[in-house]
DNA sequence: TATTAAGTTGCAGCGAGTGCAAGTTCGCTT
DNA sequence: AAGCGAACTTGCACTCGCTGCAACTTAATA
């Protein structure tokens, strides 16, 4: 740290810039521990220990143990709102999620890539993949709401946050099958899925059982 | 040893009944807690408390906490995977989800009810939110393997694991819209959107954009 | 009744997480 | 350069969740 003459109008200061390095350190450790000796073999205290500060500090910076390893970046969900509003006006709601789902997969499918690993990680505690759901939820609400917005409807209506959530699953599901049953490749698992949302996934539902009460038909 | 629910077929005793009995006031006492004074400030002394027996016990039958307060009940599962079973074999796959649905729904609909009572907890409380998803995603796993076996397709098929995650979401989407949108039924949410699930999501899709690579086309 | 298996309980102990009250570092002003 | 106030770190004490262990009590059985 020896950059304090420059005249340089830092945007970032000393202090700004020491927390970050506290935090990368901080989930760099969680992840590397939670990979070696397993995710729910790690204390708090050797994580904060190898990034070097107390164990009340960790805390300052993560609300609990599995935030710092989950270690969920923000931009993520930025970068998926983006993707949805930069997308050509023409372009159809599933056709776009596609898009967004598409830049998560690239990342996915790179094992050694910090996401990969920490799927990885997610898949073998419990208590992490709780975590992991939940936060995916917030992400979820965000996207339905700007989706809605795009396709000119209420926040109320039922296709928007229904091709987001189906989205999201067509993911889950491919997820689950390539882990149990491995041999086809993601993505190929992810464009099965949608194809059969696009199109309908049981043409032959009967829909004389259905309550037909305060329902908009639609189509 | 410990107690778990597993399929005894009702061994009665003394012992056995006594079991079913602080089992019972356990989860009573950990329910109308949690209602009481907020999922998140309700401790296990209390609810051991309640039901008149040690912290020590209370751990011998749940896991922990949160298990007590969403009391799952096995007989869910159970119906749900009946009803699967005792579908005429001519019923759209679609079709049976529905009914499973239903089942769900006529109870949840029902205020008072103890399962609608639990899922407003559940939306207090991001620790139990995660719970219930996790014990979720077991039922789902065996559901989508019953329906997998009575479509006639392999367990790693997209279809059949699709169908039960999508008819998931739709209940999920339908629950959260009611939530924050209040005004229709959830019946008529959640029949919105097994239609749109039947008859595609997005006629117009961009099929143009996928990888085409190993997938094996449907229809 | 005596034996044994099942269930309960207290205790000791670990780890997560929080509030509080120092102490330290940084940024900014004068 | 000095000093002030805000931001950050840290130790401490404490609560709560949860587990293993070793007694102890109670129900089932021979």
């Amino acid at each position: 740290m020896q950059t304090e003459d420059t005249a340089t109008p830092a945007p970032t200061g000393r202090r700004e810039r020491k927390k970050r390095e506290t935090r990368a350190a901080l989930a760099a450790a969680a992840l590397r521990l939670a990979l070696e000796k397993g995710p729910d073999n790690v204390t708090v205290e050797e994580i904060s220990e190898a990034a070097d500060v107390s164990v009340r500090t960790f805390f300052n910076y993560f609300p609990h143990k599995e935030y710092a390893i989950l270690g969920r970046d923000p931009e993520d969900l930025e970068r998926a709102l983006t993707t949805l509003r930069e997308a050509p006006v023409d372009q159809s709601p599933l056709t776009t999620m596609r898009m967004i789902v598409s830049e998560v997969l690239s990342e996915l499918e790179n094992e050694e890539a910090p996401m990969s690993r920490r799927i990885a990680l997610v898949m073998q505690s419990p208590n992490l993949l709780s975590q992991f759901v939940l936060l995916g939820a917030e992400d979820e609400r965000a996207i339905t709401a700007a989706m809605a917005e795009r396709m000119g409807e209420a926040p109320s209506a039922v296709r928007p946050a229904l091709i987001v959530g189906a989205a999201g699953t067509a993911v889950r599901v491919a997820m689950e099958l390539q882990r149990t049953a491995p041999g086809r490749s993601l993505s190929s698992l992810v464009d099965e899925a949608f194809l059969f949302l696009a199109d309908g996934i049981d043409p032959a539902f009967d829909r004389t059982t259905l309550f037909r009460s305060d329902q908009e038909g639609h189509s």
